[in-house]
DNA sequence: GCCATTTTGGCAACCGATTGACAAACGTGA
DNA sequence: TCACGTTTGTCAATCGGTTGCCAAAATGGC
């Protein structure tokens, strides 16, 4: 053996290198160009020469270099999706939807999770931007102008969120509620409270308005309760408030509050919906583990997350960056156990 | 205005190109070589230099353009995480584990979802093989010698699956049913059954001998009973045969398995854990919302998730790729209120 | 002040795929 | 058979960053 002998070198590395479309054109008897031309641009080049490249592309087990190819072209065709926390199940259905609509366009989802404050939001985004060809933003926490900076250099969409200048993807709470509240309001209910969720929740907000609309059209009344944190444990601290309320129905901000409202009702011996009916909103996983199950306000998360891409895919297609499409997510009841006749007074 | 005026391709791309080692070149006045040394091997070059080009780069809001350096170094940062079910919720934490461990360390997470034949799961690791720099299997229904095969492309871990010459990264289910079983000891049980998985699930047959191995050791007595599939539903359809099993305390394949069981015995007034105790595996998210809350056997599965990562890391660094690596994942039990006191007989 | 040594920066090739420009080969009609 | 148009395949440049090699410049010793 030789002192190049690079025995080491293979052992870091003892993997086949791939095939390229040069050993495509010396297995074939033809130019690499040829070869690119046959896989790309079918046609170009005679059926006999095509044949016979495909079958040595296939022989050598052919896969193009996606580095290469997005050098040249700058498309990675690669899309980043960056959520706040990858294990609220809010999320699972927005991943999914994006990445079953990425990969049904043959492009490849790039997920990130940022667990703290929107400067590693930023950080994450700006790690992700060189290496995707847009970026949807689920939950973000960064101002207007930040996001708007960003849609400078790629492709930007925005889920449950609205930011001038940049396509969002919001659900349309309305029908939902309105569905809840007519189901309500048929049960007998004449007063209902909103356990709200964070202060400074757009969507929380969102939600509140709509229902102040739909029960005053039901001729309803309904207070808001603020609440501590959209977490389990905060809607068992809502008890108190809840029942000292008046109400005879709740809709909390999140089926999480919810949950944990209804548990700890459930435990001082109140009766859902016996005594109270209770609601929430997301309809997550799990909502029918309860008992009884949590009636909810569910929204088509996957369908957002589908729009989503398509979004990002669309302006890369050279679509306007800034339309707000709601109309096409539309929220709606799911019912269960957790509702019920307006108890007798 | 010219022919040549290019206001339609404007409209498709009307972004700021990024900028390259060339433009920070030219504004500091050197050459591009000398950029990319003063970025990437700091002290190669002078301080003074080094200086006028991190300025200029910083100025020129410069970020390296990944797929150039794929092109040349054949690595991309990438890792490949293959799952059969985003929205199977002991795959979130995989998710979310993976994903840390590879930002930790710089890397991208792409994640990808096969929802159909072990056909899709291979698609979908050929899809994306060419653009990883390792591939991580969350749910392979794939043969070993296919493994095998991807394997000799790039670095593969699988989780949760013991594959020949494979790195696997597995839960070591015994202290989780040990604490369990001793924990029902001490409540009086005598008898249990396993609800079981799917009659191919590796991990089934390994939960259930290490129940038959523990009861033995407890001079407990166990029985296994089939179940048509690892839902909710199928749990719910489970009931009859618990209760004329003769078991006073079940432990389900998995949590929505025992989840439908015990909402099912509520519902026939057979109290939990009154008559009976149920157990879960998987401690999923969601078990702490029933009524009594889930007994269940966790294991951590974010740190699968980073064991893996971590796995393709050091594969990339020159450690062989086929260690398995139990121990350091330790399954424990998670007391809830499903399970109580063998009832006076 | 001169030579030897080290430091510093530039040149050019390279990774793999794509594509405009062009030449070779082919077919057709007169 | 020749001129012409069309089809087919080749050449070469390009994307952006990295790196081996070399020359110029700076440094140090005497």
């Amino acid at each position: 053996m030789s002192e190049n002998d690079r025995g080491t070198v293979n052992a870091v590395s003892p993997r086949k290198p791939a095939a390229t479309i040069y050993d495509i054109a010396q297995l074939a008897g033809v130019n690499a160009s040829t070869v690119s031309r046959a896989l790309s641009t079918p046609g170009r080049i005679s059926a006999k020469t095509e044949q016979k490249i495909h079958a040595a592309a296939k022989e050598l087990n052919y896969r193009v270099n996606p580095a290469a190819r997005a050098l040249l072209t700058g498309r990675t065709r690669t899309i980043g999706l960056i959520v706040a926390d990858i294990t609220n199940p809010v999320f699972f259905d927005i991943v999914r939807g994006a990445e079953r609509e990425a990969a049904e366009h043959d492009y490849t989802l790039v997920l990130a999770e940022f667990r703290e404050s929107a400067e590693t939001e930023m950080f994450t985004a700006r790690r992700l931007i060189p290496s995707v060809d847009g970026l949807i933003l689920a939950t973000s926490r960064l101002e207007p102008d930040e996001i708007r900076g960003l849609a400078e250099e790629k492709p930007v969409v925005v889920i449950n969120r609205e930011v001038e200048d940049i396509t969002s993807i919001v659900a349309d709470v309305a029908p939902g509620v309105d569905q809840a509240i007519t189901h309500l309001a048929g049960l007998g209910h004449t007063r209902i409270a909103y356990v709200a969720g964070p202060q400074r929740s757009w969507v929380s907000h969102k939600r509140w308005e709509s229902i102040l609309a739909a029960t005053a059209r039901s001729g309803m009344e309904a207070v808001e309760l603020p609440s501590e944190q959209p977490v389990m444990q905060a809607g068992r601290a809502m008890a108190p408030a809840v029942l000292s309320s008046g109400a005879t129905a709740v809709i909390a901000y999140n089926d999480l509050l919810a949950i944990g409202l209804m548990q700890e009702l459930i435990g001082r011996s109140v009766s859902v919906p016996g005594d109270i009916s209770i609601l929430g909103f997301d309809n997550i996983f799990g909502a029918d583990f309860t008992t009884p199950g949590l009636t909810s306000i569910g929204s088509p998360h996957t369908e957002a997350g589908m729009y989503a891409a398509r979004g990002i895919l669309s302006i890369l297609d050279g679509a306007p960056s800034d339309q707000t499409s709601h109309e096409a997510l539309v929220t709606s009841l799911v019912l269960r156990g957790s509702t019920g006749p307006r108890p007798a007074v």
